[in-house]
Order: C-alpha cells, then structure tokens, then sequence
RNA sequence: GCGUCUGUAGCUCAGUGGAUAGAGCAGCGGCCUCCGGAGCCGCGUGCGGAGGUUCGAUUCCUCUCAGACGCACCA
C-alpha cells in the first residue's frame, strides 16, 4: 500500500475508533476530486446505517478528533460526509525520503519465500517466431520482474513445443530427400555426425512442405506418424536427429528472445515431460480417474458447482497416443518433482482457457501438484492490425518477428535521425533500445487480456502514452543530472525539503505511490499499472521540470532538495520499465 | 445450440460501490533571452440497452443487443 496512504488510514482508523466506531471504516483512497483534496475517506457513509447516525455527524466527529495530526495540512468533513484530506508538506516530504531510502521503493515483500514457474514461451522448434509468441514473451518477461521485485523466486520457463506429429514430418520429409543419411539406416552403428546435415533455414522451408504433403499424400503421412513413433521410442537414428534439431532452433530462439530482452530460466520442452507419461497415467489408472469415452481415455471434469458442461479432459487417443493436455500435465508432474512450486502461472493465449480448465482440474484430482499449489492462467487476447483484425503481412501471411522488430527499429532510426547529430553507430544502438520500448510499452499498457490494436505509427509517435515520450523522460532527467555533477559543490545528497508549489507537491505525492503501483500489477498479475503509474510520474515530472528552473536555483538547499527530488523520479522511472522490460539509453 | 470474454469520447485505451468518469491521438488556440519543444498550458464530446440490489451503480446481479473467441482424439 502506498506509504501516505497507510500512515493516514492508521490515523484515521484510530479516529473512527476512538469515537466508538468500527476501525475498519477508516480506509483511506486517492481522492478522484483532486481540485478538493488529495486523499478521501468515505467511512463515515458506510457507517451512518450501523450506527443511526447522519453521515455528516460521523464525518465531523472522527474528522475533529484527528485534527491536530501532524501529518494533516487540512482535514475536514464534507456533505454528505466524505472526510477530505490534504497532507502537510513536511510529512509527505519525510515519507518520500523514506520511500528513496528503501531498496524497493517500499514494494511490499509479499512473494518472500515462495517459488514461482512461470511458462510464457511456447515457441516450435523447426519453425521461426512470428507475431503470435510476441505477447507471451513480452507480458512473462515483464511479469517475472515484477514477481521478483516483489520477493518472489520465479522461474521461467520456455516450455518449447518439440514433440509429435510436428517432429514425424520434418524427420519423414528429411528421409525422402536424402534417404542415404546414415540416420536412416538401422543396420548403421557408428557416430552420427555433429553437425546436421541441415540448416536452420531448410527446417524452416520443410516443416510447412511436409505439413502440406501429408495432407495430400496418405502414404508420406503415414510414414510420418510412424517416424514419429520411433523417435518416440528413442530410435537413435531419429533421436539423433532431433538432437541436431533442437541445438539449431535453440540457438536461434536465444537469440531473437536476447533481441527482445526476453530471458528463460528453463529451456525444457515438451520431449522433457514424455518419460513422465507412463507412471501418470498408470497412476490415474490405480485413483480410478481414467475412464474410457468414446474410445478415448479421459478423465471427467465436471464439477457439481459448475453450470455448464466442462468437457472431459483427454489422457489418451483411441489409437493409445497422448495428447497436448497429457504433456501439459506430465510436465507438472515433472515441475513438482522438481522445484515444488507454490505457484505454475501461465501466460497463453486465451483462446486456451478451457483446455487450462481442464488440465488444472485434472492435476488437482490427479493428485499432481499439492492442494496448496496455485495454477494460475493468464490468457492474453489478440494483438490485431488496424483493421481490427488479428495482425498479418501486408500480402496476409504470419509475419516473423526479426521481420516485425527490424521493421521498427527502422522507422526509429530514421525518426532519431531526423533530428540527432548522433553518428551512425550510437543512432541504431538508441533506436534498437527506442524501438524495444515502443513495442513492449504498446503492448503492456493494455489490459492483457483484451485484443489489442497494433499500430506502429502511434506506438512509436513519441507523443502521448507511450514507451518513447517515458524514454524521453528518463533521458532528460539523466541529462540535467550529468550537467549538475559538472558543477564544483554538486552533492546528490540533498535533502528533500517539503514542496514549494502544487507541481512539485504533484511530483511528491506520485512518487510515494511506487511500492504500491508495483504490488498492485503483482496482484493483479497487470503490468499495464505499471505503465499507467510512470505515465503518470513522467507528467508530473514534466509538469514539474516546466515551472522550474533546477539548475539556477539560487537556494542551494532548495536545489539540492530538487536534485533529491528528481533522482527519486529517475529512479522510480528507470524501476518501472526494467519492470516492464526494456531500458533507457543516455541520450535519444 | 451451449459457454467464455469484450462493449467507455471521432480513433486508441485507462478507471472506480461514492462528489463533476479520465488520458493520448486527431482538431483549435497559446508558451522558446529558459536545465533537451520528442515538452508545457488551455478549449469538448462518452459508460450498447432495459430492469434490479444500494443512501449512492459506469462498477454488483438478471435480462437483452452487438462483436470476438471456444466447444474431446492438432499443439
């Protein structure tokens, strides 16, 4: 909870109680009236029916009996008996000291001692990154900041799709157009070679030919399921082949999720959780959990609470093969016995919620993770083009990331360009860090779960609510800053003296709100608070920087003050987007 | 058909059981002898609709309209 916020609410609590009312009612909010007060307690309204009493009369009493607190620079009752606050300027100059002064910004530890999986990857291997693993990536990666910032051991995991039909396909196409390989001989005993007999770039080209030929050609499908058994069974010509598979995808992927400062903890797959499958389901089997339906094995859902149907959750197919929720729960089993979180949190599209409903419910009955165990399903909606529609190449295909990313570093570069005399090098270094934070920023700062409209213009516009006008924020801190330490007695350890004016009042107020901004996107598993709360730091830095001249301050405490002052916003700005992802250069 | 989600300003999005629902963009008008004008300060429109609960509802509940999405042997 915001510091201010708190300190009031304990005055207030001891005021309602103190004149014989319920403490509970002395809740304190951010006034949504700012032209009248600063914070506001509606207690005495939630209280007039309790005690029979006049909500304005309440208001009155519990506003007198506190009066004389320091920490007021006015308190008062209001028809129909709202109490409205305004905090003196020494005491919320103390409390932002204090909000500087501490590690965290006053975050509250809330994650202390708890572990934490997050799995916000899901990329195929044999196939590129494109725009739809973008917000799973973006959204995770920022999630396990705030979640550490917030005391929690978090682990994040990539959880690659590299096992099935997919693998059967690439490895079957393989075979028919280099049958010689000694892979697929099974009379061949030796070492297989180390490096693949293919790049990353022809995966890329085989996956989609031979998922187009199996739809055609029955017997190449039919080959395919097979080589998908025996990579299954762990053939070693096959397994071998899935090794060279993985090594060059894995190499790729650490690379385009390095450009996008998106870091994994956990490189596991799908292919990790296959031995885990047996014993599962045996152990299924011997609960009684696994009944057959339809030829298929599954287990049943449905919950008595529920008013509708939840369809069963499918363990295995008619011909005896698992399926996608068998892995997504072998892969618990796997998480459980090895990190024992308290918390699986995944980060998929939405469009998935029921198959998370039913894998959720089936752990829980399965007995797969402990009852304490959170499973918790963030699904994030759709990034669309302008037409409202999901987002697509200009000619409507699935367009690549590199392609997406490079597209807005260039249109960074040319509007740094426009009017920068950087040299050529440090311009594509700051457009790279410019156009990382439009992207993210546009992204974060709508709810996660809603479709959102991807608009490259608008994102990186440099106008409004967006990653560059906070970027520009933080690099015009940073440069008053380094002009200030040129001077002979600059100190950054000023003290911060209570505030002069209503903008620098403004400024004060907001930063003391940093811990709490954090937790709330940690509880609210919403980064977009975060973006919304330095927005709103960067306006009333703005605002601030406007009506004074900082550096010619003729007062030394009173410039020193505001050195502290605008440090703190540095700080709390810079917090805020390591949080949400990206970081600032030192000039744009 | 069943279900989930969404509907807030011309556009893109926030937000809350409380007073007068906020930003940005777009439009109009101001501000550079000044630490970075990628900035600052003004100007106006809106909670899809109907009921209900409540002292008070955009927020909670029911119904309704519209759109997106999901409904077992793909992942």
């Amino acid at each position: 909870m915001n510091i201010i916020q708190k300190r009031l609410e304990e005055v207030l609590k001891a005021a309602f109680s103190s004149c014989g009312y319920d403490e509970s009612l002395g809740t304190v909010v951010t006034s949504n009236r700012p032209d009248l007060c600063e914070y506001q307690c509606n207690g005495a309204m939630a209280g007039a029916k309790k005690y029979h009493k006049a909500p304005f009369v309440i208001a009155d009493e519990v506003a007198a009996a506190c009066a004389d607190n320091v920490i007021f620079e006015k308190i008062e009752s209001v028809k129909p008996g709202f109490i409205n606050i305004t905090v003196a300027p020494e005491a919320l100059a103390e409390m932002l000291a204090e909000v500087a002064a501490d590690g965290h910004l006053l975050t509250e530890q809330t994650g202390t001692g708890k572990k934490v999986i997050m799995d916000y990857g899901g990329p195929n291997v044999a196939k590129p990154l494109h725009v739809g693993h973008l917000r799973a990536a973006i959204i995770g990666e920022s999630l396990k900041r705030i979640y550490r910032y917030a005391g929690y051991e978090v682990l994040g995991d990539i959880h690659l799709g590299d096992w099935g039909l997919q693998m059967g396909l690439i490895m079957e196409e393989l075979r028919r157009r280099q049958p010689d390989l000694p892979y697929f001989d099974p009379a061949y005993e030796g070492d297989y070679p180390k490096e693949a007999p293919f790049t990353l770039s022809d995966l890329e080209e085989i996956y989609p030919t031979a998922s187009a030929r199996s739809k055609e050609d029955a017997a190449f499908a039919e080959a395919a399921h097979n080589a998908t058994i025996a990579l299954q069974k762990g053939v070693r010509g096959y397994r071998a082949i899935f090794e060279h598979i993985i090594a060059l995808s894995v190499t790729d992927l650490k690379k385009n999720y390095e450009k996008l400062d998106v870091h994994f903890d956990l490189w596991k797959g799908e292919s990790d959780a296959q031995a885990f499958i047996p014993d599962m389901i045996a152990d299924m089997e011997a609960k009684g959990l696994l009944v057959e339906s339809q030829g298929a094995m599954v287990v049943e859902v449905q919950e008595e609470t529920d008013t509708h149907d939840v369809p069963p959750c499918l363990i295995k197919k008619s011909d005896g093969a698992s399926l996608y929720a068998t892995t997504d729960l072998a892969t618990l089993v796997q998480r459980e016995r090895d990190y024992h979180p308290d918390e699986v949190l995944y980060v998929v599209d939405k469009r998935q919620d029921m198959h998370f409903t039913q894998v959720f419910r089936t752990a829980r009955k399965a007995g797969i993770i402990r009852p304490e165990t959170k499973l918790t399903f963030l699904g994030f909606g759709t990034m669309n083009g302008k037409d409202g529609k999901p987002f697509k190449t200009r000619e409507g295909g699935v367009m690549r990331l590199e392609t997406l990313i490079s597209d807005i570093n260039e249109a960074a570069l040319a509007r740094i360009k426009e009017n920068g005399s950087m040299d050529d090098d440090a311009a594509q270094e700051v457009a790279e860090m410019v156009g990382l934070a439009a992207l993210k920023y546009g992204d974060l700062s709508n709810q996660a779960g809603k479709n959102y409209v991807f608009d490259m213009d608008r994102f990186l516009s440099f106008e409004g609510n967006t990653g560059p006008y906070i970027l520009y924020t933080i690099v015009r801190i940073k440069s008053i800053l380094k002009k200030y330490l040129t001077e002979a007695d600059a100190s950054m350890n000023g003290s911060i003296l209570p505030a002069g004016d209503a903008s620098e009042k403004a400024l004060q107020l907001k930063l003391c709100g940093a811990g709490a901004a954090i937790n709330d996107a940690c509880d609210d598993i919403a980064p977009h608070r975060i973006c919304q709360y330095i927005y709103e730091v960067s306006n009333a830095f703005n605002s601030f920087y406007h009506e004074h001249r900082i550096l010619t301050e003729s007062d030394k405490e009173r410039k020193k003050s505001w050195i502290s002052l605008i440090s703190a916003a540095l700080r709390v700005l810079e917090t805020g987007i390591d949080l949400l992802g990206f970081s600032a250069p030192e000039q744009m």
